[in-house]
DNA sequence: AGCTCATATTAGTATAGACTAACGTTGTGT
DNA sequence: ACACAACGTTAGTCTATACTAATATGAGCT
């Protein structure tokens, strides 16, 4: 059996229906065609097409009028265009001066041109980094990803000590203000107040002890690990 | 009239034709569907139906037998084209360690992925330079490059560092022995011996490291740009 | 259970870009 | 001047990937 499979090249399409399906069947389940569909600005009938080459290729498992899941090979692809992109945005932000908020697209194009050499020599260069700037866990060269159990900041409890970990949006607006509101991820905070009837939660910044008032809609999109409860 | 002409995307291949189209018409002449079939190694058939598109869209005028050359437009892709590969080159000798031989790889994918931002970025970090690292001239961000003058091999120095750009022979004979000789365009060598009197010159070809003698009428063939000298 | 609507799929088409095979053109050598 | 070799172009095909329009499926409501 051989040291490392060589595994073929993949578009740029595929891999990027490989990055969302992983997306979106992350949490155990199934990755609908609407779903990836609207998560890529595709027709759905363009997503039965190539979900269709995808399995034959064996990179996903198709239950018809169900959705797909990865293949272990699949995964395997999956991870690796996360890692390059992750490491990417890092390297971006550390070295040329990129702001967390506008690195998403440069990586986003460079994630499928650069050598897995390059990859490797930035992360070197980074320090071997376990995190990207926006808090999401790097894989490794090998494939593996921390798995980390997060809650969002509109679930969270009053009294609740918050790690900011993730923010789930790609919109540079909403990224811009959850910036400017020290919103980071990193940034740790606790929860001390929480309106009724899907209020909006107030939270106190460690750092700084000032207050920032989020809505329901906004507090959704931040995920946070608990790092304590107030007795 | 507009400050900046905003000029359509252009695809990874429009861009590859028009740099090879470039690189073969820089002196002047025209780029024949042959020599551009060679140099991106593709059926001529197929150059032909690209320099239809290319001649649609402004990119370059097309005289049917006799080959084609860049217009303003195309010329002005073609030298971006050749700015962010140089760069690319540059900033990843520079600052990740690769090695000038196999840094080209990297940058001719790079190149149609990296935004201008993100080029600019790099060209500020390297202190906006003016040669890549084989010795090319950069061109500037609003497309400028320096002309590069061209010795025969015949008069250059022992010790000269040579770049083989061009071979100013129609005759297939000697073009079949150049190539056999291994002294075909793109190649380096450094000169390392001149006998008097018109006498034969000695090179050393960089990549495999052997000597070829090349007499005098031959030696006036072969137009070469000086990429360094031996102090 | 059956109807209906949201969702998925199939059918058919388009475009970019490549290929091979067949056909034109040109210029060189006798 | 003409024949032929070398080169260029046209014709026709293929693949990947997208689209729209039409059809099939399945899940929830009555």
């Amino acid at each position: 059996m051989p040291a490392s499979i060589q595994e073929p090249a993949l578009s740029r399409s595929v891999e990027d229906y490989l990055k969302a399906i992983f997306r979106l069947s992350n949490q155990g389940g199934f990755a609908t065609t609407s779903d990836i569909a609207a998560l890529l600005a595709l027709a759905p009938p363009s997503v039965s097409g190539m979900v269709k080459r995808l399995s034959e290729m064996g990179l996903i498992e198709h239950v018809p009028y169900r959705g797909v899941q990865l293949t272990a090979q699949g995964r395997r692809a999956a991870l690796r265009m996360i890692r390059r992109h992750r490491v990417l945005e890092l390297y971006l932000t550390r070295t040329l001066g990129y702001d967390w908020d506008n690195v998403h697209n440069e990586a986003e194009r460079l994630e499928h041109a650069v050598s897995d050499e390059l990859i490797e020599r930035m992360a070197a260069a980074l320090g071997d980094p376990q995190y990207d700037p926006h808090g999401d866990p790097i894989p490794t060269a090998t494939g593996d990803i921390e798995e980390t159990e997060l809650v969002s900041l509109a679930e969270a409890k009053v009294g609740d000590a918050l790690e900011l970990r993730q923010v789930m949006t790609q919109d540079p607006a909403r990224l811009r203000y959850f910036a400017e509101q020290g919103l980071v991820p990193g940034v740790r905070v606790v929860v001390t107040d929480r309106q009724p009837f899907n209020g909006p939660t107030t939270v106190l910044l460690n750092a700084s002890g000032t207050a920032r008032i989020v809505g329901q809609e906004l507090a959704r999109l931040l995920s946070c690990r608990l790092a304590g409860r107030e007795g």
